[in-house]
DNA sequence: CATATCTTTGAATCACCAT
DNA sequence: GATGGTGATTCAAAGATAT
């Protein structure tokens, strides 16, 4: 590390024979500063290296989320709010010029096959994914990180804001773009992978500290990076990402046998990565799979039979002997004896038990007889699975 | 169906006394096409709506990025029909063009605290994210719309495209749009509604028939609508869909008691929806009824249940971990530690906290076990609500 | 040592009314 | 517009502490 290394800039992805039009096959072989850090902006960084250089941008962003005052967990609580300097931007116009800024000289440091991802939230994403469209990327697909762990909204306001976007380009609609279609299906036991992946937050021990308090607010788990770089990559492949941070994009590459390139202008996240990519150990094929595929379990809200018109609203729910009887609504509660909840609570509520499953308390008449709401449930989940 | 007819311009969502400020409330009655399919261009039949006057706008946008044609072209917009991406980005200028001239009008006959949705896909999304914030829209959540059944990725050449996106916006930043936190909570089996919903594609009975061919290329599930229309509108509201299609938005309306606009040009577009809507059944009012937040329910003061013998005077409350012990007084205030306040007050500060909600803080005991003085208040509000 | 309970925390555009 | 009072509000996972 620390040293320019001299690699060859490999032919073109696919068969050399017809594709190498105006890509860099002709070029000699090109001087990078590979798996090092760039300690400065991203785009005075990126302005130092060649035309048509890397096979990967993979880039998280400022998301610019304009908070307002200070926010209080219900138990008293204060948020860590990301509140760091470089979040904050004057105005959107401002935003769009700092986005176009980066993108540009992404644009012109890919190889022509080579792809671009950018992670954001809904504070950002539609800006950077308007402006990558701008600039003559081509959107391959938008990927949903579904996070098993989100943080709860704790004023009940909004959504629990429970995703992140990241939007997957090539640099241009004709590009012969990788995407290791197999690899994704092996991940995925043998079904195609999905636009929207489950994965856990950053924590446990693979969030970073420095004096016990976390080393970046916002540290993305590697397993994002690991499927991004499996899919869309290959062995030796460049990977260049403009904000660093403490360096998971350094740390996957490594661990998968890519070249990495992190472009990073604060001192401490610098150090930080630095000490965790030389600790980082190159990974067998083997050990991949089991950090990934965890399959979303098929969970059904009562509600959702609501909804979807498997039980209409006003329908009468009865408990097996018919003895007690709830109305439906139209948001999923009943309505027993001038008490409301759920399905649960009012089955608690009408035996005087501490705690009620209602999936299998209640039933319902199907015109021949009764029968136990928890076989909606299995009927819904028999026509919406694959 | 098909009358104008005269509805009143709510006061406000709340009390109507002190709230009105800069609302609708001075305006008189206006006539609205309630329950009518507007047979135009949205944007022109838009323009022929007053001012403020709709709760909420669904919208499903076209996203062939060649649409608008010279309608929408901007002024001096040049194509270089050499460069690919020149072209390009004209097209995207007259789809942003498009895009604006809708949400312009969306907003301005939006009432002051209604809301925005639009759906789309990584085509135009990006795009109608950026535009509506660039028209001062302020975006609440982005909502994932997760297929339990997408349509393969037949090549293998990306990620199968499993989810569209929903972005829900208030008219401004400072706005008190609607949203029904525990109609939500309730659909979801008790937590929090997140941001990516699973829901089925629509096909089956659900899915229009022409002659044997889909009446529409993408018809969405009224479950989705259903769910949005709980969440962020009140019964009663007017709801304006100016991409009406199949009139799934009319249908759903229809059977949670909203009032609806739809714009549509194509007559046979038309056709289906009235025959579909005129089917549709509406919900009864006991059925339509959803759980209130205890915001919408009365208040109690804290001294009344003192005043009333349901907590007397002197009665020792304590923390649930029976830490902290304060007394009752006569007036309903509390006292600890030589502090004098109410139980909100005190509660805050022996945890040293910002704020706290006295109500679940304290507890009493009742002969047997320690119980939330909140219990004390349920029992007070069963006992003298009708 | 195993199990149960409590504490902490994560990219968050997070209240509302009366004075 | 600013201030202050009332009172409404959280899910999953990991780690620490208690039983």
């Amino acid at each position: 590390m620390g040293i320019i290394e001299r690699i060859d800039t490999p032919k073109t992805k696919a068969k050399a024979k017809t594709t190498a039009k105006k890509t860099a096959s002709k070029k000699p072989a090109v001087d990078l500063p590979l798996n090092q850090i760039l300690k400065m902006d991203c785009v005075e960084a990126m302005k130092s290296l060649p035309d048509e250089s890397v096979d990967m941008v993979f880039a998280d962003p400022p998301y610019n989320l304009q908070l307002g005052g200070d926010l209080y967990r219900p138990e008293g609580g204060q948020v860590d709010a990301v509140d760091d300097a470089w979040d904050q931007f004057d105005s959107f116009a401002v935003y769009d010029a700092f986005t176009k800024a980066w993108l540009k000289e992404a644009r012109r440091i890919l190889k022509p096959n080579g792809s671009l991802w950018v992670i954001g939230s809904y504070h950002n994403i539609f800006r950077v994914g308007a402006s990558l469209q701008d600039l003559g990327y081509w959107i391959l697909n938008d990927i949903i990180w579904r996070k098993a762990n989100p943080m709860p909204n704790f004023k009940g306001t909004r959504f629990t804001n429970a995703h992140e976007t990241l939007i997957w380009a090539s640099k241009s609609e004709k590009a012969k773009y990788t995407f290791n279609y197999r690899a994704m299906k092996n991940l995925n036991d043998e079904l195609q992978m999905r636009s929207d992946w489950v994965m856990p937050i950053c924590g446990g021990q693979e969030r970073l500290k420095r004096n016990g308090v976390k080393a970046h607010p916002t540290q993305k788990p590697e397993a994002l990076l690991y499927r991004v770089m499996l899919a869309t990559t290959n062995k030796g492949d460049v990977v260049l990402d403009p904000f660093f941070g403490t360096g998971t994009t350094g740390a996957v590459a490594k661990r998968l046998g890519r070249h990495w390139i992190g472009c990073e202008k604060e001192d401490n996240y610098c150090e930080v990565a630095e000490e965790r990519i030389e600790a980082a150990l190159p990974l067998d094929e083997s050990e991949l799979k089991t950090m990934q595929s965890p399959k979303a379990k098929p969970r059904v809200a009562f509600g959702t039979l609501v909804e979807t018109g498997y039980l209409k609203p006003g329908t009468e729910l009865c408990s097996k002997n018919r003895k007690f009887k709830a109305k439906v609504r139209a948001d999923g509660s009943l309505l027993w004896n001038g008490h409301e909840g759920s399905i649960h609570k009012i089955g608690a509520t009408v035996q005087d038990a501490p705690s009620c499953n209602g999936w299998t308390y209640w039933y319902y008449d199907d015109g021949k007889e009764l029968r136990q709401v928890d076989n909606l449930r299995q009927t819904y989940l028999l026509a919406t699975e694959p």
